[in-house]
RNA sequence: UGUCCCGUGGUGUAAUUGGCAACACGUCUGAUUCUGGAUCAGAAGAGUUCAGGUUCGAGACCUGACGGGACAACCA
């Protein structure tokens, strides 16, 4: 192998996907002046899930990586469905994901005028016509995707005529459904969306931005592909459904445009997560039926949820760029996601000790009355954050899992006989332990202490198996802890034709634990603050936390390998 | 009985545009460890849905099957 090729190999950058290859292949080409201006077009109707953030991911991020720009619009056609709630809340998940719009802030709403005018162009010039017929007639007529569609009787509707309905539609004349829009396009074409469409319909609800201004509002195919060529878009990224669109979008902007711009659409896969869904309607079922908290419940998919959840904005673009961008739909395993959060938390969250289901043990041997502060590293990823001192005395609580009477092969922890180390601390041995014998509840668990084994002492050398995390009972806070797992327990709750999604919910995906006792300085822990609870996992202080009611969410367990050995 | 899109280890993605399939997650070993975490070393696992064709050479190109998905809201 020559030097070159080995300078390749190393050189070898990581590839880019197909969506990025079409823009450097457009610039190469010198199309739109070199410039790359892309969108995130959401509808407020809802909130953001890890499924927006990948479009969002791949929207700032693009225009980010080519010096362009990314407007944030608001796809805000429907006011029977929309909110301002929804607004502020999609804008606030944006900039915690990290990214920023400036002033480039627009609604569909804004182009609602020249959205009218071009209809009226339409109408004009004899490719658009006012349809008197009810909904249920102008379905019909559609025919379906094996059949083509028949014309409708209002098809050949003079000009004038369609001109004067369509003012007086917007007049407030008609009544909602009595009337529509529709381009004149194809009734016998194989593609549904090309057969007279519906471009305008009378609605008079009040619209958040427009007020009641105006009484027809244009159908999302009608706002969608101008909005983008209104505001210069380049690169209109969007999902795979949309694919058949496309074709309606180009006639659309072969009608309007004036010369050889217009945006170039791409589609790719949705992000789809195993023991979730990403369907808007449903989320939106879950809160209103109360089968979760709210929008936030750390249980969701959304980015709230996820926030809530412990989540950090860097984990979830980090595993928004593992799963990359094709046209496969795929199916994305969880494990990958909670990969990204772990690797994330390993670095930057700071170890504690918290015993989420305790034990008393009692180190019989230990002076009563006497404590002393132990050192321990915050984390040993991380030298620059340092160490804390964490009380201990005579009576500590472990956990109810490190104690087994009768431990099997391999149990590295606390048993009759056998000695462990309080991380930190010293090296215990077990002496005996008190049981309810009617219950078979161990009570409290009798220890003696090796006082040389101190942890950075002369005969700290000693080597136990076991190690073991505790808090001092007398300095313990006590907390809520909140254990979720997956909200279903299929991999595919929403996508089973017999079954719905209900019922797959998983009845354990909450799990709230109370009396956990944690070390003392976790008591001045802000909200969403983040922890390594040693040897259990990832927790955050939850939203509902207050001084007198401590309250952590579990974001991700440790790898456990012994839960796997034990299996 | 249509149109469009897609088929690469268990999962998700690569393969310098035609030169005998790479990475990540997961799985399994072993080392190490005062977290059964992390880290380190290693292993197993696909011959690219199938059948033809073009070519010296195909995961890439062509044809045809098969399989999956999208499209029939006055939703987006």
């Amino acid at each position: 192998m020559s030097e070159d090729n080995i300078n390749n190999k190393e050189e070898s950058k990581p590839s880019i996907s197909f969506i990025e290859q079409f823009v450097a292949e457009d610039l190469e080409g010198g199309k739109n002046s070199g410039n790359v201006i892309t969108r995130f077009p959401p509808e407020p109707n809802g909130y953001l899930h890890i499924g927006h953030a990948k479009a969002i991911c791949l929207d700032f991020g693009l225009a980010k990586k080519y010096n362009g720009k990314c407007n944030l619009r608001f796809d805000d056609t429907n006011p029977v469905k929309e909110d301002v709630e929804y607004v502020d809340s999609i804008k606030e998940d944006i900039h915690w994901l990290g990214f920023d719009w400036e002033e480039r802030e627009f609604y569909a709403s804004d182009y609602f005028g020249k959205l009218y005018d071009f209809a009226a162009e339409l109408i004009k010039r004899g490719l658009a016509y006012v349809d008197d017929q009810p909904a249920e007639l102008i379905s019909s007529q559609k025919g379906t995707p094996t059949q083509p569609g028949t014309e409708s009787p209002f098809r050949n509707r003079q000009a004038d005529e369609n001109l004067d309905l369509f003012r007086r539609m917007n007049k407030g004349e008609f009544d909602e459904g009595s009337r529509v829009l529709r381009a004149r396009v194809d009734m016998t074409s194989p593609n549904m969306h090309l057969r007279d469409p519906i471009i305008y319909r009378i609605i008079k609800s009040p619209h958040h931005r427009t007020g009641s201004s105006w009484k027809v509002y244009p159908m999302y195919d009608f706002a969608h592909g101008q909005s983008d060529y209104f505001e210069g878009i380049t690169h209109s990224l969007c999902t795979l459904e949309f694919e058949v669109h496309r074709p309606l979008y180009d006639w659309f902007i072969d009608q309007l445009k004036t010369d050889d711009y217009r945006p170039r659409q791409i589609e790719f896969n949705r992000l789809n997560l195993t023991y979730t869904m990403m369907s808007k309607r449903k989320l939106l079922e879950l809160v209103q039926e109360g089968i979760v908290k709210g929008w936030d419940d750390p249980r969701m998919p959304t980015l709230c949820g996820l926030r809530r959840r412990g989540y950090t904005p860097e984990s979830i673009k980090k595993f928004i760029d593992l799963i990359g961008y094709t046209k496969v739909e795929a199916i994305n395993d969880v494990s990958l996601l909670e990969h990204a959060i772990r690797e994330d938390l390993n670095i930057k969250a700071p170890r504690v000790f918290g015993v989420l289901n305790p034990l008393k043990v009692i180190i019989s041997n230990y002076p009563e009355g006497k404590e002393e502060d132990v050192e321990l590293i915050n984390n040993p990823e991380d030298e620059t954050m340092g160490k804390r001192l964490v009380p201990f005395s005579r009576v500590v609580y472990i956990e109810q899992d490190d104690f087994m009477e009768i431990p099997p092969n391999k149990f590295f922890r606390l048993a009759p006989g056998m000695e462990v180390r309080l991380k930190g601390a010293y090296i215990i041995k077990c002496e005996g332990f008190k049981k309810d014998e009617a219950t078979g509840v161990i009570e409290e668990v009798y220890c003696t202490y090796d006082k040389e084994t101190r942890s950075g002492g002369s005969g700290s050398e000693r080597k136990v198996k076991g190690t073991l995390h505790w808090v001092s009972a007398k300095h313990s806070v006590d907390a809520e802890v909140r254990l979720y797992d997956r909200l279903f327990n299929h991999e595919d709750p929403s996508g089973q034709k017999e079954d719905d999604y209900r019922k797959f919910l998983n009845p354990e995906s909450l799990k709230v634990l109370t009396g956990c006792k944690l070390e003392p300085s976790l008591k001045s822990a802000g909200k969403l603050e983040k922890f390594q609870f040693q040897r259990l996992g990832y927790f955050c202080v939850d939203t509902d936390s207050t001084d007198r009611k401590l309250v952590f969410n579990r974001t991700v367990q440790l790898k456990d390998t012994w839960a796997k050995v034990n299996k």
